[in-house]
DNA sequence: TGCAAAATAGCACGACCGTTCGCTTTTTGG
DNA sequence: CCAAAAAGCGAACGGTCGTGCTATTTTGCA
């Protein structure tokens, strides 16, 4: 009699993974408030409600948790901001969506910030693997930003004289004062400051 | 014999206000590193070569400590970079100048990252004193910068149409971005892609 | 020069940290 | 069902943290 859910088969060898899945997204909901390094095997351990050796022992060390956590971050958001953009028509309507789920994660993620931004603060000169996992991710996702506009220009829905690399500066500037804004000064309307912006970007 | 340099009388009562600047001078440039949560009271100690309790005392708390820190990064913000360009004529001259000071401090500290950036990612969701004394600095910061905007559409030198506001935000996310390409990503030429994208807001 | 007051040192406390180790429980494959 | 393997627990270690307390030293004014 298997009165197990079909997903689940009975002696499945995952309870391993499985575990660790579950405390890795606890770990992410912690590291989005305290930070990467204020992320603490002991909190997490209390969360979880188990043993902090039984938590500790998915990961072998506390930076490998951390970079664990990074990992796990990026393949949430290459998942919701970046993948489904991908089925939109190359060229400006895709840019368009990217910029405005971009926005949505940035903004509506009120009470969990985002990792790489905050990452980026705290190992901006804190040298290690956590450091390089991070730089590593948020190079992939500029890369794939600037792939996007370039695209734009090909396209010719962009001026063929644009330059890729200065919009994406500009635009991921958008995005960090609009964490800036909405998370720490709270101020209304810092979306639409930002909305605003990308349009006139376009614009030019 | 006055053997001692004038503006430092023989019996003055200011040993302990000369030591606590001291102390608060490394104290900003271990925050700057480390961040406001990762300046400790030991390390401190260490780095000026006195006890723990010694240092403790000149404030009271960890709390007050970084309070003070954050006080003292405003006054020398405000004496670097905000004091100098108020000699500038008002308008466009005044808010030229803010900015181009403004992205040097960020960029050429390249060691030392801007403690109201950190601070804002820091504290965006962790309440209290220091939370409230950095939005206080960052807000007054941002209503002088607003101020000067005002003044550059009032004497004509922007289109009367131009939001002040939305300017801010813009100009905002291009210093965010320079720190984060400058220090983060190590990216070159990020304080010239500051400049082309404020040339830009301008010209809109 | 002497004396009160301020500044600093020294020490200890409790809490939390990451990590290790040995043991028990649970899961897994045959 | 059973043995091997994986997973988890609990206690302990050395370390750092912020914070009190009591001496001791240094400072500043009479």
């Amino acid at each position: 009699m298997d009165t197990l859910a079909p997903t689940e088969p009975r002696h499945a060898p995952n309870k391993g993974r499985q575990t660790r899945a579950a405390i890795l997204d606890a770990a992410l909901g912690l590291a989005s408030h305290m930070g990467l390094e204020g992320l603490s095997i002991g909190a997490l351990a209390e969360l979880m409600g188990m043993s902090k050796s039984g938590v500790f022992a998915h990961f072998g060390s506390r930076e490998e948790l951390q970079i664990s956590v990074v990992r796990e971050y990026h393949a949430r958001f290459e998942a919701e901001v970046f993948q489904p953009c991908m089925k939109e028509p190359r060229g400006l309507p895709r840019l368009r969506a990217l910029f405005e789920r971009w926005v949505r994660r940035v903004s509506q993620e009120i009470d969990s910030g985002c990792i790489y931004i905050s990452g980026a603060v705290e190992f901006d000169d804190r040298p290690g693997l956590v450091r390089d996992a991070l730089v590593e991710m948020v190079r992939a996702w500029h890369q794939a930003l600037g792939r996007a506009i370039e695209l734009a220009v090909r396209e010719g829905h962009l001026p063929a004289d644009a330059d890729p690399q200065q919009m994406l500066f500009e635009i991921h500037g958008l995005i960090l004062a609009l964490h800036h804004d909405a998370r720490f000064l709270r101020t209304p309307g810092a979306p639409d400051r930002a909305r605003a912006g990308f349009e006139r970007i376009l614009a030019t």
